[in-house]
DNA sequence: CGGAATCCTCTTCGATACTG
DNA sequence: CAGTATCGAAGAGGATTCCG
């Protein structure tokens, strides 16, 4: 059970030795999108042995970023989450997902894709300053299962997060296409135009998603 | 020369292709703090062997992260620099540093230390918002060469750059310590009481520092 | 479901040596 | 200086099996 170290005295170093594990910053990935259970984490990582998730998950625990938790009965079950160090690393997986987006036009065929996933795109995109304090509650139609989130401004800046609740707003796109509205790259109604977008219900919120998000000024 | 690929469409999947070769993190950092030819590299990553350096350059110059370039005689030498897109990964290392910085203050004896290191850490405090326009140029002696800095405040934010010209303050003091002093854990008078630290020169320039650096809050 | 243990294969690493 | 070539050793990964 001993990892790789790079013998310097670097905090880069450090956190590549916990991140530049294969798989690793996947599964920081799915715990940053809340709790998950052993198979849970297995099928989402697109087949990962068991064995190699058992030894990141044990490293991880040991590394101190994720917590193992018993649920209560009857949803008597292990699950996963990220500890407070975990949690910490969130900004710069946020990070790794504006920066990764460049890639995002070039999607290749077969490429196992969960919906869930776009939730830390718009998290990534999500302004940090007050917004306006008016609350979204959209379902976004990707292919796959249908996500449906509550997008809310405030205070504190934008939040994201699950919402089964009745939607205002229903739109069908492709996760290229949320993602360019979310960075403002694609204007909605080029993209109603286009084609590229549908939209049922409140259509009108489309217009106030600039209000939300940004393109978050990675300065330098 | 076919890189593992995480057969998954999402930009985490891609950044963690990049980044989560080993050496690789590292190679960007050393880029980061400015070009550098392949043996400075080799020497500032450890050790690491001459066919694995060239099997990461080959790799980040095929994904576009760096570039090669010939310097003209009579330095006729051939350099690394960081790409755009490589400099795009700026930001995100820089809140690697600010992640592995928790780590800062368990050292491993034996541990290959280039206070060049230290830039990215001052780097990862600077403030990002408008801060007094006042410029101190700096000798940070830690173990090790001296680092000569430039420390200047401006509309931009803090900048930090080499400076080789004359110090108005010269500072001996452990990385950790100047971490301490950059992040506001330690006061720098409790650093010169307690020993931690000995200034020389303009010592009034310590209690212009928390005007420049913050802990950057890494919300959410 | 939630793993631990085995086995076997395929890479990768580091060391060394050599070249333009 | 800036790599390439080679080679043996070590390790990581995948598949499978089994157990509480």
């Amino acid at each position: 059970m001993k990892s790789f170290r790079y013998p310097q005295s670097c905090p880069v170093a450090r956190a590549a030795e916990v991140i530049g594990e294969r798989w690793t910053l996947l599964i920081i990935r799915e715990l940053a999108l809340g709790p998950q259970r052993f198979s849970d984490l297995r099928e989402r990582l697109s087949g990962v042995s068991s064995s190699v998730l058992t030894a990141r998950i044990n490293g991880l625990l040991e590394k101190g970023l994720i917590t193992r938790e018993q649920l209560d009965p009857p949803a008597a079950s292990t699950v996963y989450r990220l500890s407070d160090s975990g949690q910490a690393l969130v900004p710069v997986l946020l990070g790794l997902v504006r920066w990764g987006a460049r890639y995002f036009s070039s999607p290749h065929p077969g490429d196992h894709f969960e919906p869930d996933w776009l939730r830390l795109g718009l998290l990534a995109y999500s302004r940090r300053e007050a917004t306006p304090a008016h609350t979204y509650a959209i379902r976004i139609q990707t292919p796959g299962k249908p996500l449906p989130v509550r997008v809310a401004g405030g205070r504190g800046g934008t939040t994201v997060t699950l919402d089964d609740g009745p939607a205002e707003l229903t739109i069908t796109l492709e996760p290229s296409v949320l993602m360019g509205l979310v960075t403002g790259a694609i204007h909605p109604s080029e993209a109603l135009a286009g084609g590229k977008l549908s939209a049922e219900g409140r259509v009108e919120i489309l217009e106030k998603l600039p209000e939300l998000f940004d393109l978050n000024a990675d300065s330098t």
